[in-house]
DNA sequence: TATAAAAAAAGAGCCAACTCTAATTTTTTG
DNA sequence: CAAAAAATTAGAGTTGGCTCTTTTTTTATA
């Protein structure tokens, strides 16, 4: 059996998304979010207003096929660093959110992020809400790989539950990137301490030796 | 100096204050914040469109004032729990989570804590955005009080840094009320698992004992 | 009580996201 | 190549948040 042949109608369907998401992230970039009319993208596209509509249906849902695209195309370069993360397991969560940072600081604005993490409020049930969940799925997914690596370095309990962990730490990484999104006047230095500190804590802990329940597999 | 003395200029907008707040939440709760018209409100208000604008820059910043009505009204309560909690840190934690979870439930329905919550990234800067922020000092706060209670108690180290340890637990508590707020499906007792082991993981740490780095009070 | 100041109301109107319908064009298929 | 199917487009229209201006009413003050 020949391998499936694209069509010229689907082909004709893929460029146009692409010429409208570029168009998007052109003028997004360019004026912001808000400032950019649905028609201008059209233009810009050299569309019809009503072809945007026919591939996405809300002005939010361009952003989240954005924001996937660069999920999926800055994959290989999270992957990288997952599979071989620095030793000290605060220092490789600190670096892995430096390197998330970075990532979604060169393809999409703050004002866009900021929408981005709105989305999964406003619009719960809909696609940007999915992508959201995704998003912080596939995250979690690259956690819990960094994270096993350290439990069989022995740098973890070895009955840590590691998709709890991966959850928790994911959620502390995404409050801070929205504070680093949200708050212009937020110093990276300040806020690379505030995550220090709670990643810390969240590996140590903060209760004193004493006054631990007896966890299973304690000190003899 | 005589007190100050209220003129009925001032006493009728605060009664006119009182009536649009009124019927936005009765309005709100009745068919949902996305379907009540300004207009809506304002009919029911038995006031003309133009003077909610003239209280309320927004539809968004009616919705923060009774938020905001709704967390001093309820501080009571909040206050009377901190002081004093459950003896162990996780019930309590929980305890206290289930409480603000209960008493947002008890004033405003999920709509409305859903655009509560995405507001600080939608409006940045605006009133809306600072009483989010608000909002989570005055939840930080409790939690600072309640933890200063367990330090004493000898049940925290005694150089832990109280103030970033609040910010990370009532993080971890927002996140799980967006999840709770945004998936209809969402059944209380997976919640309150999820809560606990995060919760649980910050108290007690994950790393075995012998592979943490020797913790004098580093932090400053 | 007359006059000045302040606020509320009326009402017209903007704006942009989004919808709907009826052509028109393009692609596929027999 | 002609008919059928599918998609694009034009274009008019709706909606609701929000703004602006002008008029009217209310309140404060001299």
């Amino acid at each position: 059996m020949a391998s499936k042949v694209i069509g010229l109608r689907e082909r004709n369907r893929q460029h146009r998304v692409g010429l409208i998401l570029g168009a998007a992230s052109r003028l997004f970039a360019q004026s912001g979010y808000d400032s950019t009319r649905i028609e201008e993208i059209a233009e810009a596209a050299e569309v019809a207003p009503a072809t945007v509509y026919n591939y996405f249906t809300n002005k939010a849902n361009i952003l989240t096929a954005l924001a996937a695209r660069h999920v999926y195309s800055s994959w290989a370069e999270r992957s990288a660093y997952v599979q071989n993360p620095p030793s000290d397991p605060v220092e490789a969560v600190q670096g892995f959110e430096r390197l998330l940072a970075d990532q979604a600081m060169r393809t999409l604005g703050r004002e866009c992020w900021r929408v981005i993490l709105a989305a999964p409020y406003l619009q719960p049930g809909s696609r940007l809400h999915r992508a959201g969940i995704i998003f912080g799925w596939l995250i979690e997914r690259h956690y819990r790989r960094m994270l096993r690596t350290f439990q069989e370095r022995g740098q973890l309990d070895a009955d840590v539950d590691i998709r709890a962990l991966a959850e928790l730490i994911t959620a502390i990484g995404t409050y801070h990137f929205g504070r680093r999104v949200s708050d212009e006047n937020m110093t990276l230095d300040t806020l690379k301490q505030d995550i220090e500190k709670h990643v810390l804590m969240t590996f140590l802990g903060v209760m004193p030796r004493q006054a631990r329940p007896e966890a299973p597999g304690a000190l003899p």
